[in-house]
RNA sequence: CGCGGGGUGGAGCAGUUGGCAGCUCGUCGGGCUCAUAACCCGAAGGUCGUAGGUUCGAGUCCUACUCCCGCAACCA
């Protein structure tokens, strides 16, 4: 059995402040790694920071700092908010970092020696105030997109990497290994797009900046973003490194998650740089949509931007990333509205779970002052479906999880809540104590702890907090009880005790108030 | 004829290998009282974008058309 599990973010560039989006990506990894760690694999997430390039220059100028000084004070922006959102990431790279930068260079030197990188031109339509290159699709209205003054054609002397020579190896892998990319329909859009009307080599070099990793042979050249940025994924195990202990451990990568944007240059251009340097490829390659505001993508001119340290403030962090992952579809974009995250919010979080706790840590107590009964088989006769419902569920989810769609196995745990307060209605254990039926009323408090145990569990690795919270109310401590394993036993619970008085976990919200704080949150 | 995705009851979405059209919210009616204006049950509401075709049978396969969104070679 395999059971290292190596799973990637993208490293991201440091513009501004991450809002939603971003978060998305690290939430989803996170929870995976989590859902990986208590299936008992040993994993290993890697996030990170793309630090060079012109944009950060020129924003450090801004800034009146240094570029160093300016990306150091982004990568403490970034540790801030994971920790503040407990990702759990086992390494923060920086490509600033020396074990990264001495890597690069060693891998340009490779790619040199072996003749994938040669000397070229670099002929583009270039902004000379602003000193950049941009395509022809970038331009708004034929003029540079920053400063909207002319652009002139240009040439300059580059480095590029001969990808052509890799196109064929590249849609025969695609082929032979179906679970490469995910989702499929993504396969097929980089084939057309860019496979199929033939590759251009990647110019890999630029000389019109400085804020890079030196070419070593060459100094007036430095490496240009995605030769720099892909093989963090690499240098952060410590490939090529005095010590590749935990490269050859962990390598290739299990699952990397990326945006639709940056698909492909993971989906093609790091393949082939791995094929380059006979490494194999990663597992899957995740590619996740957008999350969409209702009049459109997320920009700061038109005011819809939501940042998740707004989220997480108000309403917690086991909210926010709920809705998150419940939101996003894998077949196309997700929406955020604040209408939506409120029903969210006051549907599934309290109206279903919170108060399916809070009905049966009450029900526990006025009946068995608190006393969990130990298992006593299924004297009520929906007791034998709502076991066989669970397992059911279990397994829906985790068909689902493993088939990375996030949304819908989520989806699977909040039928089985709706399907645990069905229970109640059927069992009605308030005529059961009253007819004194009291093992027909042990057995659906019993069941009733039962499923909220398995519920803590499954909703584990995106709601951590809110899990230890249910288990602790319903007085389940054993660790034994809290893994994944244990979600196939029915019957192991014994002599536990659940709080005298519940906690609501989540409180219900005033729909319109809420609606507006969103609101007001998102113009800032 | 650039490429990809989408068009399913008022809103947002599911629909695996073709087999009586589902879910959440909303609306209407009912039940229960353990819990939160909660929870449970029932009802109304859809010619599944349009037009053809394959089939005993298609939202699901094929063809044409139409509308929306995204991408088109450095914004998660």
């Amino acid at each position: 059995m395999n059971d290292k599990f190596y799973i990637t973010t993208p490293i991201y560039y440091p513009s501004g402040r991450y809002h939603i989006g971003t978060a998305y990506t690290t939430v989803l990894a996170d929870a995976i790694k989590r859902y990986e760690i208590l299936k008992g694999k040993d994993t290993f997430m890697l996030t990170g920071a793309d630090e060079h390039g012109q944009k950060i220059e020129t924003k450090a100028l801004e800034a009146g700092v240094t570029p160093k000084q300016y990306v150091d004070k982004m990568a403490d922006m970034a540790k801030t908010l994971w920790k503040k959102m407990d990702i759990k990431y086992d390494d923060f790279i920086r490509t600033t970092d020396e074990r990264h930068t001495k890597i690069v260079q060693k891998i340009f030197d490779k790619f040199m020696e072996q003749g994938d990188i040669y000397k070229g031109d670099y002929e583009g339509l270039y902004c000379v105030p602003c000193e950049t290159f941009f395509t022809e699709t970038q331009l708004v209205n034929g003029k540079c997109p920053d400063c909207g003054r002319e652009v002139v054609p240009m040439k300059e002397e580059a480095y590029f990497f001969n990808m052509k020579k890799y196109t064929d190896r590249l849609l025969e892998y695609y082929e032979e290994h179906p679970d490469f990319i995910k989702p499929d329909y993504r396969k097929q859009e980089m084939i057309n797009n860019f496979i199929k009307p033939g590759l251009e080599d990647l110019c890999v070099t630029r000389t019109s900046f400085d804020w890079g990793i030196k070419v070593l042979k060459d100094p007036k050249h430095v490496i240009y973003v995605w030769l720099d940025a892909l093989t963090n994924y690499l240098t952060a195990l410590g490939y090529m490194s005095e010590d590749e202990t935990l490269f050859k451990k962990y390598w290739p990568a299990d699952i990397q998650l990326v945006g639709k944007d940056i698909a492909r240059f993971h989906l093609i251009y790091w393949p082939i740089f791995l094929m380059a340097l006979d490494l194999p490829l990663p597992k899957t390659i995740f590619v996740h949509n957008w999350i969409m505001m209702k009049d459109g993508k997320m920009s700061k001119s038109k005011g819809n931007v939501i940042y998740p340290e707004d989220l997480i403030e108000r309403y917690g962090l086991d909210a926010t990333k709920y809705f998150l992952l419940r939101e996003m579809p894998t077949s196309q974009d997700g929406l955020f509205s604040p209408e939506e995250f409120v029903n969210r919010y006051n549907f599934d979080l309290c109206n279903d779970l919170s108060n399916l706790l809070n009905r049966t840590v009450s029900m526990v107590n006025k009946y068995f002052e608190g006393k969990v009964p130990n298992y006593n088989g299924t004297p009520n006769e929906v007791d034998k479906t709502i076991e066989q419902i669970s397992v059911e569920q279990i397994e829906k989810f985790e068909k689902l999880f493993e088939n990375f769609e996030f949304a819908n196995s989520i989806q699977e745990i909040w039928n089985l809540i709706a399907r645990t307060n069905k229970y109640i209605d059927e069992t009605m254990p308030w005529a059961l104590a009253k007819e004194e039926k009291t093992e027909e009323l042990k057995s659906a408090m019993y069941h009733l702890i039962e499923n909220l145990r398995k519920i803590a569990i499954l909703i584990k690795p995106f709601m951590n907090e809110t899990s230890e919270n249910i288990l602790r109310q319903i007085g389940v401590t054993s660790e034994n009880l809290k893994t994944w394993e244990s979600l196939k036993q029915y019957d192991k619970l014994e002599d536990i005790k659940v709080i005298e008085k519940g906690e609501p976990i989540f409180m219900r919200l005033n729909t319109e108030e809420e609606i507006d704080y969103i609101k007001q949150v998102m113009k800032k």
